[in-house]
DNA sequence: CGACCAAGATATACATCTTGGTCGGTGCGGTATT
């Protein structure tokens, strides 16, 4: 009966490895938590039971706009009209519109800030909800605690709207990461399903170096190594700056303009640029899966994001390449990016003092003299609101510490003299399976030769970005 | 912390060195100001 529906809905035959048993926990009712690889089809995952139960609503949670957007288009593609949206993009009619006829929808797409803003969730309270969906669930645990704080709240939400089944949703979760997601959302006793972090096509590659030499053995390896390939930097300015460097090669970060990033980003899916040098902007909603190289310039923040990053090659299976260059000292970047996002003790100690001495939470920016919406501003604000004075500055310096082990993490990754594959899997509670060409250390890894892809008008295009973005 | 840039100092007439200031990732939302 599920094939049934699968056929008639989605068109297709048979399941993928690993759908059926989610679909059969979602239709039991048990809430889920399901790690299964990008491309693995995990939307027919939760798309397919609202078919089966037809009735009630299914909310979906996504972390990027644009990841919304494509996703409603793939649904309206395949001739299903009962789906809808909130977001900033709608005016404030428009998401009435919505939540007055909530009935005529099967699925509803919003960020978890707007499932945070009050009317909304008073709506979905009121509404039929059969179930929700949170994806990419790893954004809990990486943004939750104090890039996005609605990313934090969304178990209090989902209790709000009536503690729907929640179904949690990503592709990279190591033990610590699952824990906060079924903390967080407060899943129920969730039927768990996990797909290895394995990429076998993917060979690992670390190179040591000294400072000055990285950037000529940049040069050298985009020029010999499979391509199209991704170049992650740890800043925009490294980004931009070694684009212009390289032939071929043209920068994403998320200083730039949304049309500026549709368009390059637009030009890398459709083959007319080789190389792509980004911050971690690029990537998630990124849907190529003919990547061939990722190369790390600078080393990235978790062994998590560079799950992620490299994960990004070798989707459709063929042999991919993953190299970090490492020089000593260049996760000196990210140990700034951890301080920089929390108060120091001397912040909070000023805060919690002037606010019991009686001044109001307005005046608090101008007398510690940060922006109102600076984000460390209002992780302070968070903090008053929700721990004493020790609590909080414990609070501060846990979360560096965990912060710190991360990304030490990381850079034994680089580090070490054994497999490194052998080291991530452990990461992810998993065993290596021996296999050939797994990485530098167990072995020399050669490079194909590869004719070159078309270069279609990338120096045009180069120009014509350079000469945009030179005014600002 | 370190990369980068501009202004100033040095020692000598053109370029190099020193000093000081600034900046540094990920995105939602929705408000304000040239």
């Amino acid at each position: 009966m599920f094939e049934a529906t699968l056929k008639r809905v989605f068109g297709y035959e048979e399941f993928r490895a690993g759908q059926r048993e989610i679909i059969e926990a979602v239709v039991e009712g048990q809430d889920v938590l399901a790690i299964m690889p990008t491309g693995g089809g995990k939307s027919l995952t939760f798309q397919l039971p609202s078919y089966l139960k037809n009735n009630g609503l299914t909310i979906i949670v996504s972390p990027l706009l644009s990841l919304i957007e494509d996703q409603i288009l793939h649904i309206r593609e395949r001739g299903e009209r009962g789906v809808a949206r909130l977001t900033s993009m709608e005016s404030l009619e428009e998401k009435q519109e919505v939540l007055n006829h909530l009935k005529r929808f099967r699925f509803l797409y919003l960020s978890p800030e707007q499932l945070a803003v009050p009317y909304v969730t008073r709506a979905l309270a009121n509404a039929n909800v059969q179930m929700l969906v949170i994806d990419e669930a790893h954004c809990i645990s990486q943004w939750g605690h104090e890039f996005r704080p609605e990313y934090a709240r969304l178990g209090e939400l989902r209790k709000q709207i009536g503690s729907p089944q929640c179904m949690a949703v990503t592709a990279t979760a190591p033990e610590n990461v699952k824990r906060d997601i079924i903390e967080k959302l407060a899943l129920f006793t969730p039927a768990q399903f996990v797909h290895s972090a394995n990429r076998p096509e993917i060979r690992l590659i670390v190179e040591r170096l000294e400072k000055e030499e990285k950037i000529g053995r940049l040069k050298a390896l985009v020029r010999d190594i499979p391509k199209p390939a991704v170049v992650y930097t740890a800043t925009r300015r490294e980004a931009e700056k070694l684009s212009s460097e390289l032939e071929d090669a043209m920068f994403y970060h998320g200083g730039m303009s949304t049309e500026d990033r549709r368009l390059v980003q637009s030009q890398f899916l459709r083959d007319e640029v080789p190389i792509m040098v980004c911050t971690s902007a690029f990537g998630m909603g990124v849907n190529k899966d003919n990547v061939r190289s990722v190369i790390h310039y600078q080393i990235p923040a978790t062994v998590e994001a560079y799950m992620q990053e490299i994960g990004r090659a070798g989707r459709d299976g063929n042999p991919a390449f993953a190299v970090l260059l490492y020089a000593e000292g260049d996760e000196r970047i990210q140990q700034f990016l951890i301080d920089q996002q929390y108060p120091k003790d001397e912040q909070i100690r000023n805060a919690y003092f002037e606010m019991e001495n009686g001044s109001t939470l307005s005046q608090l920016p101008r007398l510690l003299r940060m922006g109102e919406d600076d984000p460390v501003f209002l992780l302070l604000k968070q903090l008053l609101a929700e721990r004493s004075l020790q609590e909080a500055i414990d609070w501060v310096k846990d979360r560096k510490r965990a912060r710190y082990r991360q990304l030490g993490q990381m850079m034994d990754v680089a580090l070490i003299n054994t497999c490194r594959r052998a080291y991530l899997l452990r990461y992810f509670s998993e065993e290596k399976v021996d296999q050939e060409d797994c990485c530098d250390v167990c072995g020399p890894i050669v490079f194909p030769e590869t004719p070159d892809l078309v270069r279609k008008n990338v120096t045009e295009w180069k120009k014509r970005l350079t000469q945009i973005f030179s005014f600002e």
